[in-house]
DNA sequence: GCGCATTCCTTGGCCGACCAAGTTAATCTC
DNA sequence: GAGATTAACTTGGTCGGCCAAGGAATGCGC
């Protein structure tokens, strides 16, 4: 495989000679290949966040709260789009680690009130800077051109995937086409 | 903020009157993009996965045993690339849900082979068919063009990806680029 | 005011995925 | 052939995710 030091996060060895694809994903290559680049991209993330002291999938919690200041945790839900228990969760490891703080909301006993911690503030700038860091080695060798195609296609394919394949057939999709 | 149905698998509300990205993430929107798409890809697969009684991240590992029949495990894990502790354990639920066999090598007793049920090649078809319609679902609306065109740029990721951002600079990466 | 539905959050369970250690068996070295 | 190395799993722990259920406070209907 590769020169790798043999630790897993290699994947699918080089995709240059990849052989074809699994007989059950002939109908599906590019699936196939969203798959392994979401798989790829989350490590390169999480290596990078590693240093900094975060998960994958915390950035865009902490993301959120750097912008937002002080929200509801039921806001922050809606806003990174998870489930409830998940958020939860991860902010109860969050709060231990020192990067976020949480307080019952005055105005309604059954909220919680989340924001990131002025310790945690550090790290916006280190976690913007490994995200270009990731940016810029994943669009590595792509042109201006190429790299608008790329942000404009898979804008199209979240498009895709936002909208139900069995619920609202046509009416929902046609809206959410409006681009 | 969005006119989102407030289920839990829409994510990220319609992509189309998507907010100015958080301020961390200014520098990485085609990372931000791919981050939600994977995620909704995940889900797509999943739900129609489950159908068929196998949770996401299965399929490849069963996809693999239908191509290459009976294997040993260590050449399963180089094949998908994971985690060796990830195989054994999802291969001991795949063998309690009948869709999987296992015995030891008589060539090597630390080895383990193993091959997929007689059962699960029924499943092959219609992982198949639900792999066409995640293929269908993800890429609606892009021509012929525009498919092919996405599958060279994510390929192109995939190999950027795949090259390691510290370790071996510029020889690896300009092997790997040879494509 | 009272009851019922909603909202908000938490807990427990399960899976995929990782790392770190550990065990057993093969292999290589001398 | 004995000893060290490597290969092939396992186990245990941790996290991100999901679902299902549950408890607590709020809001609504009447």
């Amino acid at each position: 495989m590769k020169a790798d030091t043999g630790t897993a996060g290699a994947a699918q060895a080089d995709p240059a000679c990849r052989e074809r694809l699994p007989l059950a994903a002939q109908d599906g290559p590019v699936s196939m290949t969203i798959s392994r680049v979401a798989r790829l991209h989350r490590i390169a993330a999480g290596k990078l966040l590693k240093g900094l002291g975060l998960y994958p999938g915390q950035e865009f919690v902490m993301m959120h709260l750097w912008d937002a200041g002080p929200v509801r945790q039921s806001d922050l839900i809606k806003a990174v789009d998870l489930d409830p228990s998940t958020v939860t969760k991860m902010l109860q490891r969050l709060e231990q680690a020192g990067h976020v703080r949480r307080r019952p909301d005055p105005d309604d006993r059954r909220a919680v009130l989340v924001e990131a911690t002025d310790a945690s503030c550090g790290l916006l700038t280190e976690v913007r800077r490994s995200w270009g860091e990731l940016e810029d080695h994943t669009l590595a060798g792509l042109d201006l051109g190429e790299r608008a195609e790329l942000a404009r296609l898979l804008a199209r394919v979240e498009t895709n995937l936002c909208v139900e394949t069995a619920d609202c057939p046509e009416e929902a999709r046609r809206q959410a086409l409006r681009r």
